[in-house]
DNA sequence: CTAAGATTTGGGAGCGCTCCCAAAAAGTGC
DNA sequence: GCACTTTTTGGGAGCGCTCCCAAATCTTAG
């Protein structure tokens, strides 16, 4: 029932070849045929079956997703959406298609599976990198294009990451600037390598300025706003007057339990956050946060990946994009100076 | 580099199409020579290419799913990463893959080619239904199997929905029956199915109750944090009694303009929203709101789909799943009584 | 006008699988 | 042990495309 070239052909008094050199732009083909060629492909709005070519070429022009994170994250971060969204319109743009992957611990082995040897994908993108990802293992075994977002601290692979050390720093010197001086940390979960990076950072602005780790002032998060709301709890006896929390989430839940204790914000307990959340504007007050552009980054991890496998590349790339220190209300910035 | 069938049968002494049998689970092979195929095949970890067999098929065990809405929507609500993880994991479960398609204007005739004619996918789940939305009259008129989220108003076709109609209903009913005068509501986008259905289901139930509908109660939203906080803000001055949002977010919303018109939440203003977003039991005070089994919602959608796929089902179906009322505190419903 | 070269076109082979039909093997009854 | 049926297996054809090589056509210079 589908069209074939072979009708294209057909309809337009020319041989298979000729139609598809038309289709793939080949450059050795007369502009008067081309033109009747492209005509009848539009008048019968021809398109090419992508398995026949796939099965030819040994690529798809599909483009997999992983996102590793458990079920809780994804529920509750708009950090996927938006990501997935910068995915989707660069693989628009080059006309591919997505093939989108959650992993659930069940069927874990099998994705893999499917994702390495089954030509279903040129290339894969997995989105949050935890530390030790079978995924990951899997991809830099086999010789399927990938790169993930989120460096890796130890394989040499290609990457895209925002410089969470810098920012985590960059946020804690910011507190610690506006004269705090028991400044707290929410991290995020340390089985993900952004929440060890942003706490690394935490950890070096108080060396910058000469300050002690207080490891009371220091709670482990788990990025989730319920997370920030316990850490914070346990963290309210320790009289930190400021907190650095590794997510927007977190600072969310953070700022509950702050009210809860009848504090106020920043007066008595500044807050900073991570990510900028189109809800972190509407906070009362307030959210001062570290913005990562994660439109840009779904754009420009399909931009590398895709240069990967359309030129055969083999040198890892590491691209490293910046992040921006959005000041607010919740730091305490505009009553202290 | 990749194995083939052929391999496998050379390595267990049996034929291309035994292989091809044991694989497809076919009858008619002898146990023995099943069980030496099996062995070889899961020694060498074989899978087999999917675009061959696409090709051979017709078809791929993939579906897609086409996300209509805009940028905005997607962004804030936490409906669309809970929708994917339904699909995603019915997929799963069916050995089915999921190809991922955002609608963005400029591609859009583009990707609806795509989609019909490339052969890239056995069926398609449309989330979130508009009014008119051009890909839906394109799968109408193609012969590929699809599912809408969300009932069409005139169509004939296959669909999955909740009672949205009668959801609004309960939910204003419930206001009335707490003894509220002066109901208002913050409809969503009235070109979206869902956000129409649950302004009728607010009528329905004024009627019920014998009263008027008095125009100057009822806003249009959008379904947005945003939209929420502008209808309220321009509903205050009418001096509403309660408020019926169409989604939690927008609830959200006019909670904040509530609160910053000095008013209280539930005294002045009863607030009651719909979906039951995570985040809506930890407002405060924590959201009355209407529950929708989105999850499941996902996974239904995609065995109904399926189901369409592999046995050929020409009837059209129609689900409609349960929601639920689930009264916090913002209605006042603990005061009241 | 012809030979050599450049441009353009056509058709066979093959990608890895399934489907079908026919051949081989196994089973059955007398 | 033979004829016949049933079960199991093998191999050809074909899905719709690309790639390659050879054939056809057009150019150009002598």
């Amino acid at each position: 029932m589908p069209l074939t070239l072979e009708d294209v052909a057909r309809l337009s008094n020319v041989s298979r070849s000729t139609v598809s050199r038309v289709i793939n732009a080949d450059v050795n083909v007369k502009e008067e045929t081309r033109r009747k060629v492209l005509n009848v492909i539009q008048s019968i709005n021809f398109q090419p079956n992508l398995a026949a070519r796939g099965l030819a070429t040994g690529r798809t022009s599909v483009i997999g997703v992983v996102i590793p994170a458990g079920v809780s994250v994804i529920f509750s971060d708009p950090y996927f959406p938006q990501f997935i969204q910068g995915v989707s319109s660069a693989c628009n743009n080059r006309n591919y298609s997505v093939m989108l992957w959650l992993a659930e611990p069940e069927y874990e082995r099998r994705m893999i599976s499917r994702i390495l040897h089954n030509g279903l994908v040129d290339g894969v993108v997995v989105a949050k990198t935890l530390m030790n990802d079978p995924i990951v293992n899997s991809l830099f075994e086999s010789k399927m294009p990938f790169i993930l977002i989120g460096r890796h601290p130890t394989m040499d692979v290609n990457y895209l990451d925002v410089d969470n050390l810098q920012a985590g720093r960059k946020a804690t010197l910011h507190l610690l600037r506006l004269g705090y001086k028991r400044v707290a940390t929410i991290t995020g979960s340390q089985d993900q390598i952004v929440g060890y990076d942003r706490y690394q950072g935490y950890m070096e602005a108080l060396q910058d300025y000469g300050r002690p780790l207080k490891p009371e002032l220091v709670v482990e998060g788990d990025f989730t706003d319920e997370g920030g709301y316990n850490a914070m709890a346990r963290l309210i006896p320790q009289k930190p007057d400021a907190v650095f929390a590794a997510s927007d989430m977190m600072a969310y839940g953070a700022m509950r339990a702050i009210y809860e204790a009848k504090l106020r914000i920043p007066e008595d307990v500044a807050v900073l956050g991570f990510d900028d959340l189109p809800a972190s504007s509407k906070t009362t007050p307030p959210l001062t946060t570290v913005r990562q552009p994660v439109l840009q980054m779904g754009i420009k991890a399909v931009e590398v990946l895709i240069n990967l496998i359309e030129n055969d590349i083999k040198s890892t790339q590491q691209v490293i994009l910046d992040t921006e220190l959005v000041v607010r209300e919740t730091c305490g910035a505009s009553l202290r100076r």
